[in-house]
DNA sequence: GTCTATAGATGGATAGAC
DNA sequence: GTCTATCCATCTATAGAC
């Protein structure tokens, strides 16, 4: 099993109980990337998990913090990845890096997890479901952690020194719709009326794509 | 009461049928646009309606095929929409519009519904959500019901021949995304991390700022 | 047609045995 | 810590009175 299939907590805890509350973790995540929160019970998740019906409220309080838990350690992975590659972009030009190289450190890391060679394709599928579809709290984390996002804005405004602010945020909106847009569902739709001609399996050629369209649109 | 808040079925019924099924159906549809679909029940609907709570099994037959035919109705609408607008391009250039007009068929719609001076906020954010958070009849619907996208992928591809066909259809992708990402909260989220420098309540303004970056990309 | 009362099913959470 | 049995709240849908 993967690392980040492992709880932290796992050096802290027996051998059984981290298994358990990493099987919970798994199956909760898979589940509700596919099936979306509401429409999984804690009976489905620990039934998928092969543990008893309790484990969750023992791991976790309850439900709720269950998917608190899983929102917060996928969202910091992946804003983790997405800093250090606009940290290396800033030191391969001197702190300021064109718009391509900003753009990609923030489209790459959610597309390679969605890569279907590997095994991160449930963990992207769940971080765009539980921003649109999770709790209050994490409505609430949504609204209030841009820290990451700042960074990016800044970077942006710097490499874009002809465009008002404004325009830089708002084209960082477009930019993260782009991104938010890569479901299943999307896709297969796309699929569909494209008539097979698009195949969202090749990451870097879509990657290419993805920054191809926005490289241009923030020249406009 | 404006128009499209009354039932097709109006002219068919008694009055009172009549108000009651149109109050459902307008509570329904503001609630689950507010709340999502699965944090709305029947009993916050017929509350909300000031009607009984058998209303909804009675004019609809159940809560799923409320939530249907509200979908039905205002994407119908929609499409019929943007169909009209790319309709009068292709009638301005010959049958044959420029990207900027395409992309304004398929952007304007929408964003004119989003207006803050209009009634019609909800039905935006009911038929974004209902694309991500709806049952599995809507979701067949999504992905079997593409051929209003198909006139505008055709005229896409008119517009801009020395694109090969998959590229066009990708791009279509990302802009449906843009329009997709128009959701109160992220509205919210950008105005948070933009210090308040973004007004998402200037429709003509973000119209233009989203043609800009789309069309932009079209020339890539 | 409208409304109340309730059936029938399901879900989250927990007590208590081991 | 694990697990079973169960409590209790909530929901959709419907029967039946008016």
């Amino acid at each position: 099993m993967s690392d980040h299939l492992i709880s932290d907590d796992a050096a802290e805890l027996g051998q059984d109980e981290a298994a358990t509350k990493a099987a919970v973790f798994a199956a909760a995540e898979r589940l509700f990337a596919l099936h979306g929160f509401q429409n999984v019970s804690v009976r489905d998740i620990t039934a998928a998990a092969g543990v008893n019906l309790a484990s969750v409220n023992y791991h976790f309080g309850s439900k709720d913090a269950l998917l608190f838990e899983i929102f917060r350690r996928r969202t910091s992975e992946l804003n983790r990845e997405r800093a250090r590659m606009l940290h290396e972009a800033a030191g391969r030009h001197g702190g300021k890096p064109p718009v391509r190289e900003i753009l990609e450190a923030l489209f790459a890391p959610p597309l390679r997890w969605a890569d279907p060679a590997g095994d991160r394709q449930v963990s992207v599928q769940f971080i765009i479901r539980a921003r649109s579809e999770g709790t209050e709290e994490i409505r609430e984390v949504l609204q209030n952690d841009v820290s990451h996002l700042e960074r990016f804005a800044e970077a942006l405004k710097t490499a874009c020194p002809h465009l008002p602010p404004e325009t830089v945020y708002w084209r960082l909106h477009f930019c993260l719709g782009m991104v938010h847009n890569n479901r299943f569902v999307e896709f297969d739709r796309l699929h569909h009326l494209s008539g097979g001609a698009t195949r969202e399996g090749d990451v870097p050629a879509l990657l290419a794509r993805m920054l191809d369209f926005a490289e241009a649109g923030f020249r406009a």
